[in-house]
DNA sequence: GCTGTCAAAGTTTTT
DNA sequence: CTTTGACAGC
């Protein structure tokens, strides 16, 4: 009988979760409520007692660590044979094998690049012809906002009301004009193109659905519109699918995220299976009345209260402080103290905060201590220049057409091509309709440049074309001796210690040895092309290299990025006002000022990012907030966050900071301790 | 025209 | 501390 080898540990609403098949299904899962088992649990009933082919379930999370957490976690549950050919992965993910196999229905070559937000910007900035950076953020988001919410460029600008969205919707135009020359999409489009396709092809829409006969979203709430049509488009009229969401851990309302998603469901279908998981298996009592109370300021959509069977727990610690370097200092200290005290490893602990800056003088405070610390969060590897160079050339391997990589990798390093070259090759380009790369064998013909000019040129293309060649001819195996060949070809080292110190080139060649260890780690793990490797690279952050440099160390980590995950001990820092909730630059506090809906709209995303921040504590929270805090080269005078008066706690909260002495003696002591006992 | 040197400035959150 | 911007030699 169906559902008899379920495991016992699943709670009575868990176990109605993973078994409900008979249509759609909305588990809304407090935080640390189980849903990651429910969703897993679920794949594997499906598997096991319910007949379904590994090829016909899709499982979508929102980040790669997520879905390689549940990939792992579900061939742990059921046999390797069972589980193949299962997909787990972002929809980004799916979007690109979407793409690569759909890629001549909508004319593009298979091969095609994918775009992060820095290379959309640079087009953006080009079409704008302005270095005001603001305006050009705003016109990025502007875009991705009108791709998120599937409008064209015509659709754009009918819409448009005011002068500045007039001119974002001109330059969204051509923006989509320059990707289409390029061969690019952006991240927007992995999404949005595959919808745009399924609406309109029904061969391509039956073939899909056909094969997706059961879909799992989890963090429901973060889906934009497009997403959402996505899973309606590859559910069908069948509409099997679970999604699994918690209204009160929105926080990506920025990027186009709507929790009326939610909503949506229940009005979009009436036979809509609703299941609310309340107990909490991963906080004390005290934890959880906190988060509770802080969350309980926002309007929320569906009323649900979490409580836990673990005991009251620790009094939550209010610590205020004079700087943020003292504060950096404390956390050290504190946690040093706590892992002697507790006997708890280093990863037990983890330092939250708001923004990727305050990484930096935690950093720099954990080295001084010796503290073993792992950074996550930020996708700033990838947008290191050497990485980018490095990737540069691998992305004109795979796709000739993209401009800005040819430019960045005919520039570095130096060959004697500048930027009068490059305009001639240009505007070449442009009046024979043709990309850089292709130009450079065809500019040769006429006269328009010198010798001097034309023959670096040249030898780069020639160069090219030769490790095409062979990456064309040998199969994926050879993907990591392409690499090296590579590498060693651009002599990309001597460059970095020609122009730079030693110091600092010896740090960016550790940099690009990181990342061609990884590529090749992950070229043979997964047996992958070197386009299937360009194409991966754009959606991953490195997270997982650092995870297994260093097991036992510190967790630093942003609020957004520490979703999903547990800690036993949590400190929160910069809980100040301004901060968290983060209230942007001066002049977009005074615009919020101005408009009251959007203010409150903000406050209660970053009560959530509070909430969120809360509840990925097991044992101890810890708060901390800064009296004075560094910014650029000044110091600001902060004020303690309003959340933390929301948390309604029972105990006074230390709320000014004593200038004399910001540890306590048994803090001291117990820091001493620790230090002493590691010599 | 190309390249390197010097100075300034800059930071929400991410697929 | 690290990335962009302007300027002056080669």
């Amino acid at each position: 009988m169906p559902g008899d080898t379920l495991p016992v540990d699943l709670n009575a609403a868990q176990r109605e979760a993973v078994k409900y098949l008979n249509g759609p299904c909305l588990v809304l899962a407090g935080a640390g409520s189980g849903k990651t088992r429910v969703i897993t649990q679920k794949i594997a009933y499906l598997l096991r007692e319910c007949g379904y082919s590994g090829r016909h379930i899709v499982a979508l999370t929102f980040t790669n660590k997520a879905a390689k957490e549940m990939s792992e976690r579900i061939r742990s549950l059921v046999d390797t044979r069972l589980a193949r050919g299962l997909t787990v992965c972002t929809f980004h993910s799916l979007g690109v094998r979407f793409l690569r196999e759909e890629a001549e229905q909508i004319n593009l070559k298979p091969q095609f690049s994918i775009f992060d937000a820095t290379d959309a910007l640079a087009i953006i900035q080009e079409l704008l012809a302005t270095t005001d950076k603001a305006r050009l953020r705003a016109v990025q988001q502007t875009i991705s906002l009108w791709k998120n919410a599937m409008l064209g460029p015509d659709e754009a600008a009918q819409r448009a009301l005011t002068p500045s969205d007039e001119e974002a919707a001109r330059v969204y135009r051509s923006y989509e004009a320059t990707l289409n020359a390029y061969q690019a999409v952006d991240f927007d489009d992995l999404v949005r193109l595959p919808v745009r396709l399924l609406e309109q092809n029904t061969a391509v829409r039956e073939r899909w659905q056909q094969r997706v006969q059961y879909l799992l979203v989890d963090e429901y709430q973060d889906t934009n519109e497009c997403q959402y049509r996505l899973v309606q488009l590859l559910t069908g009229d069948r509409a099997q699918f679970t999604a699994v969401g918690d209204d009160d851990q929105a926080i990506y309302a920025w990027r186009g995220a709507t929790v009326e998603n939610l909503a949506k469901l229940t009005t979009d279908y009436a036979n809509l299976k609703l299941i609310k998981l309340e107990q909490n298996y991963r906080s004390v009592q005290r934890i959880l009345s906190a988060a509770n109370s802080v969350i309980s300021h926002n309007p929320n959509l569906f009323n649900k209260r979490l409580w836990s069977e673990h005991g009251a727990g620790e009094s939550i610690g209010v610590k205020a402080i004079d700087s943020d370097e003292a504060e950096a200092e404390w956390v050290g200290l504190s946690i040093s103290g706590q892992r002697f005290d507790r006997r708890a490893e280093w990863r037990d602990f983890a330092v939250l905060y708001r923004s990727n800056q305050q990484a930096r003088v935690l950093e720099q405070a954990l080295r001084n201590l010796r503290i073993p610390y792992t950074v996550s969060g930020g996708q700033s590897f990838f947008d290191k220049a050497e990485i980018r160079d490095v990737l540069a050339y691998l992305r004109l391997l795979v796709n000739e057409a993209d401009d800005p990589s040819f430019i960045r990798a005919v520039t570095t390093p130096r060959r004697g091509v500048g930027q009068g070259t490059l305009k001639t090759l240009g505007q070449f380009a442009a009046t024979h309709g043709i990309s850089l790369f292709e130009a450079v064998f065809q500019i040769g013909m006429t006269e328009q440049l010198a010798p001097r000019q034309l023959e670096p040129l040249e030898t780069f293309g020639a160069f090219i074309n030769r490790i095409q060649a062979r990456a064309q001819k040998d199969g994926p195996d050879s993907s990591a001796e392409i690499l090296d060949e590579l590498i060693s070809a651009i002599g990309y080292e001597r460059h970095l210690y020609d122009t730079l110190d030693e110091r600092q080139a010896q740090a960016r060649w550790q940099n690009v040895l990181d990342l061609l260890a990884w590529l090749k780690r992950k070229a043979q793990e997964d047996s992958l092309t070197v386009i299937d490797l360009v194409q991966h690279v754009a959606l991953v952050s490195m997270l997982e290299r650092h995870d297994e440099a260093d097991p036992d160390a510190v967790k630093l980590s942003t609020l957004h990025a520490s979703k999903g995950l547990e800690y036993p001990h949590v400190f929160l820092v910069g809980v100040e006002e301004g901060l968290l909730p983060h209230m942007g630059r001066e002049d977009d506090e005074q615009v919020l000022a101005a408009d009251a809906n959007m203010l409150a709209a903000r406050v209660q995303e970053e009560r959530r990012l509070m909430y969120v921040g809360i509840t990925r504590a097991q044992r101890t929270l810890t708060l901390s907030w800064c009296k004075r805090r560094r910014r650029a080269r000044e110091d600001v005078v902060r004020e303690p966050s309003r959340f933390i008066s929301e948390m309604g706690l029972a105990s006074p909260v230390d709320a000014s900071p004593d200038p004399q002495a910001n540890y306590s003696p048994k803090e001291r002591l117990s820091a001493l301790k620790s230090l002493l006992q590691k010599t």
